[in-house]
RNA sequence: GCGCUCGUAGCUCAGCUGGAUAGAGUGUUUGGCUACGAACCAAAAGGUCGGGGGUUCGAAUCCCUCCGAGCGCACCA
C-alpha cells in the first residue's frame, strides 16, 4: 500500500479535467508543514506551456481539489505551489489498513534474479577495515532487495587466485621444508597430513612473503614457479593451497558471522579461471584479441566515447590471465550456474575504469548486456589526512582490531541497571555491532568519508543504539500494557499525525533506496521514526492514561513503530537486544 | 596530461531527477528524572553552501571557469 503513489495517480487526473494533462505530478512532503502536508510544485512549470499564469493554474487545480473530502486546507502561496493537508479520517483509515502489520506496506518491486558481489577478502591475508563498508553495504543491499521480491544470491567471491598464494607457499616451503606437500614420493593422503600452520601465522606470513619477492629474484621466481603448479593442479603444491584456503575461509566466515553478514555462495576466483576455455572460446569465436607489446588485449572503446577507455589486458605477456580475465571467467561463470537478470558489484569506486572495460567486453561476448550490470562503487575510508586509512604504523587496521575496540568501549557502558554481568558480553556484541554498521551506512554510499574510531563508539544522538535504545523501549512499553486488544487508531493531534506520515511514507523510502542503492535513506528513515517516537514518549505517559482511545491509539502506534524499526534493523543487519 | 569523485555550521555528515525560511548529530550554553528505560527530552547560539560567471520565475542542486583535496589511468588481485 503506498498512499503517496495512490494520491499521485489521482492528482493525474485532476490535472487532466483541469485541462493540463501532464506524465507525472511532483509531489512532495511539505517545506512549510504550516501551510500542509504536501506541496504540488507543478502549476510553475506548466506555465509556460499554457501561456497561463502559475497561480492561475494553481487556482484551476484547487477548485477540483477541494471538492475531494481527502484533501483539506488546499491553498496556494509563493508563485503557485499548492499546499494540501490530508484529512484526518484518510490518515486515520490508512493507517488502520496495515495495523497490525506494517509490512503491508512493503511493495513488490522486481522479482528479478541478482547475484550480489560483495565479498572480496583474500586468503591468507586478514579482513581488514577496507572490508568493513563492502560487507555492510553488500548485506544491506541484499537484504533489501530481498524485501522489496528480488531473488538474491550473495558472492563472498574470494581472492584465492593469483601470486600471492604462491609467495605464501614458498615462505611455508622455507619454513618446513620436510612437510609432505613438498615431497614429490609422497603417497599418502595429504588431508591426513598435519598442518603446523594457523590462521594468525597465515596472516603474518602474508606481508613477509609479498615483502622478500619484492627484495629477492630469486624468491620471486620460486613464488613464480609454485604459482603456476598451484594453477596447474599439481600434486602437494595444490592439496596444501586447498589446506591453506580452508583454514582461511574459515577464519573468514567467523569474521563475517560477527557482523551478520551471510552469503550464499563461496566461489572464489580460482573456481572462476575453471570457465577460462568457455571463456577463451567465445573471445576466439568473436576474433576480439589483438597483440599490443607482448600481451594480448580487447579493444573496449566505443565510438561515443569522449574519452579514451584503455584496452582490457586479456593475456599478459607472461601467459597468465589477468585480474579482468579472472572477473570475466566470473561472469561467463555466473551466466552458465545462476543465469541472473542483474549483477550488482559492491566494490571501492577505485575500480570503475576496471568494471568499465569488464562490463563493456562482456557484452561483446555476448554473454550479460552492460545494463544488466551494475558497480555499486563506495567511496574509500579515510584517515584524518584524507588519504585511504592507516593505523599509526602505516599498516592497515584489521578489522578484528576495530570490532575489539568498539565492542570494549561499549561494554564499558552498559546500563547495569538493567543488564548483568552475565548477559553484558552478548549484549554489548550486539550493540557495538549495531553503532559500527549505524555509523558506516548511515554517510552516503559514494563519497569517501574519514575514519574517526570515535564515530564508531559513540552511542548518543543519531547512532545505532539510539535506534536499538529507541526500539527496546517501545518493546517495554508494550510489555508493560496487558490490554492490548483493541488494534485500531482512533485518535490524532499534530505529533501523532507526523508518526502517521512517517509511517505511511515507508514504501516510498524503501523504492528510494533501492533504486538508489543507498542505505542512509533507511538509516535517517529510522532516526525520524525512533526520534518522534521519543518526542512523543517525553510527553506522553501513556500507561496510566485514562482516556482509551488515546491509549489502544498510542500502544497500537507504538506497535507498528516497533514492527518498522525491527523489520528495518533487521535490514540494515543489525539485531535487536532483548535490553540493553 | 586525461578522467572520476568531492568541497555545506567549530567537528562529522545529510540535502544534489532545480522549489518557499539550507537540515541532522556532535561540541558549546541552558532547562528537565518522587512519570511506562535520562544511551532520553526541550531550548539557544552557530552558514557569503570553496571563489567567480551563466541558464531559470526560482540554483547548495544544472552549465562554464578558477582554486583546493582524494582517487584512477594494462602485465598486483
Amino acid at each position: 500500500m503506498n498512499i503517496i503513489k495512490d494520491i499521485n495517480k489521482e492528482l493525474l487526473d485532476i490535472f487532466e479535467k483541469a485541462g493540463y494533462p501532464v506524465e507525472s505530478i511532483e509531489l512532495k512532503p511539505s517545506q512549510r508543514k504550516d501551510l500542509g502536508d504536501f506541496q504540488i510544485n507543478d502549476c510553475m512549470k506548466l506555465a509556460s506551456v499554457y501561456h497561463k499564469a502559475p497561480v492561475q493554474i494553481a487556482n484551476d487545480i484547487k477548485e477540483l481539489l477541494d471538492k475531494d473530502d481527502k484533501f483539506t486546507n488546499v491553498n496556494i502561496a509563493g508563485p503557485g505551489f499548492i499546499n494540501i493537508t490530508l484529512s484526518d479520517n484518510y490518515i486515520i483509515d490508512s493507517v488502520n489498513k496495515i495495523v497490525p502489520n506494517p509490512e503491508d506496506l512493503i511493495e513488490k518491486l522486481s522479482d528479478e534474479t541478482v547475484v550480489i558481489d560483495y565479498g572480496g577478502a583474500n586468503v591468507a591475508k586478514a579482513l581488514h577495515v577496507g572490508h568493513l563498508r563492502s560487507a555492510n553495504i553488500g548485506e544491506a543491499l541484499k537484504r533489501l532487495a530481498q524485501k522489496v521480491g528480488y531473488k538474491v544470491v550473495g558472492d563472498a567471491h574470494l581472492g584465492d587466485y593469483g601470486r600471492p598464494l604462491g609467495f605464501v607457499e614458498t615462505e611455508i616451503k622455507r619454513r618446513y621444508p620436510d612437510l609432505p606437500f613438498f615431497d614429490e614420493n609422497f603417497e599418502g593422503n595429504y588431508d591426513d597430513v598435519e598442518l603446523p600452520i594457523s590462521n594468525e601465522d597465515l596472516e603474518e606470513i602474508y606481508p613477509i612473503a609479498s615483502a622478500k619477492a619484492k627484495e629477492d629474484e630469486e624468491y620471486l621466481e620460486e613464488g613464480r614457479i609454485i604459482t603456476n603448479k598451484i594453477q596447474h593442479h599439481e600434486k602437494g603444491y595444490y592439496d596444501l593451497w586447498k589446506r591453506i584456503v580452508d583454514i582461511s575461509k574459515a577464519d573468514i566466515k567467523t569474521c563475517y558471522d560477527e557482523l551478520n553478514v551471510d552469503f550464499e555462495l563461496w566461489n572464489g576466483e580460482s573456481d572462476a579461471v575453471e570457465y577460462f576455455d568457455d571463456l577463451d572460446k567465445l573471445v576466439k569465436e568473436k576474433n576480439l584479441v589483438r597483440e599490443s607489446e607482448g600481451a594480448q588485449v580487447i579493444d573496449v572503446a566505443e565510438e561515443t566515447d569522449k574519452i579514451d577507455i584503455p584496452p582490457l589486458l586479456y593475456i599478459k605477456s607472461n601467459g597468465s590471465i589477468s585480474y579482468a580475465t579472472t572477473d570475466l571467467c566470473t561472469l561467463v561463470q555466473r551466466k552458465k550456474e545462476n543465469d541472473p537478470d542483474e549483477i550488482w558489484y559492491v566494490v571501492d569506486h577505485r575500480q570503475s575504469l576496471h568494471f568499465t572495460q569488464v562490463f563493456r567486453a562482456i557484452e561483446k561476448l555476448g554473454v550479460f548486456k552492460q545494463d544488466q550490470l551494475t558497480h555499486v562503487g563506495y567511496g574509500t575510508m579515510n584517515g584524518s589526512d584524507g588519504k585511504p586509512y592507516k593505523t599509526r604504523d602505516g599498516g592497515i587496521m584489521t578489522l578484528k582490531a576495530l570490532l575489539e575496540e568498539v565492542y570494549e568501549s561499549t561494554l564499558n557502558r552498559i546500563n547495569n541497571d538493567k543488564v548483568t554481568k552475565e548477559e553484558a558480553p552478548e549484549i554489548a556484541k550486539k550493540v557495538s555491532i549495531a553503532a559500527l554498521k549505524y555509523a558506516d551506512l548511515t554517510p552516503s554510499v559514494d563519497t569517501d568519508y574519514i575514519f574517526d574510531i570515535e564515530k564508531f563508539t559513540d552511542i548518543e544522538g543519531k547512532t545505532g543504539p539510539y535506534v536499538l535504545y529507541s526500539t527496546i523501549r517501545m518493546k517495554s512499553l508494550l510489555n508493560n500494557a496487558k490490554d492490548m486488544d483493541n488494534n485500531k487508531i482512533s485518535y490524532i493531534d499534530n505529533d501523532l499525525k507526523e508518526m502517521y506520515l512517517s509511517i505511511l511514507d515507508l514504501p516510498n523510502v524503501l523504492e528510494k533506496a533501492i533504486n538508489a542503492k543507498s542505505l542512509n535513506d533507511i538509516t535517517d528513515y529510522l532516526y525520524i521514526i525512533t526520534s518522534q517516537f521519543n518526542t512523543f514518549y517525553a510527553k506522553n505517559k501513556v500507561l496510566t492514561e485514562e482516556d482509551l482511545d488515546k491509549r489502544t491509539t498510542w500502544l497500537t502506534l507504538t506497535k507498528v513503530l516497533f514492527e518498522i524499526s525491527n523489520t528495518l534493523l533487521d535490514i540494515l543487519a543489525i539485531e535487536v537486544p532483548e535490553k540493553m
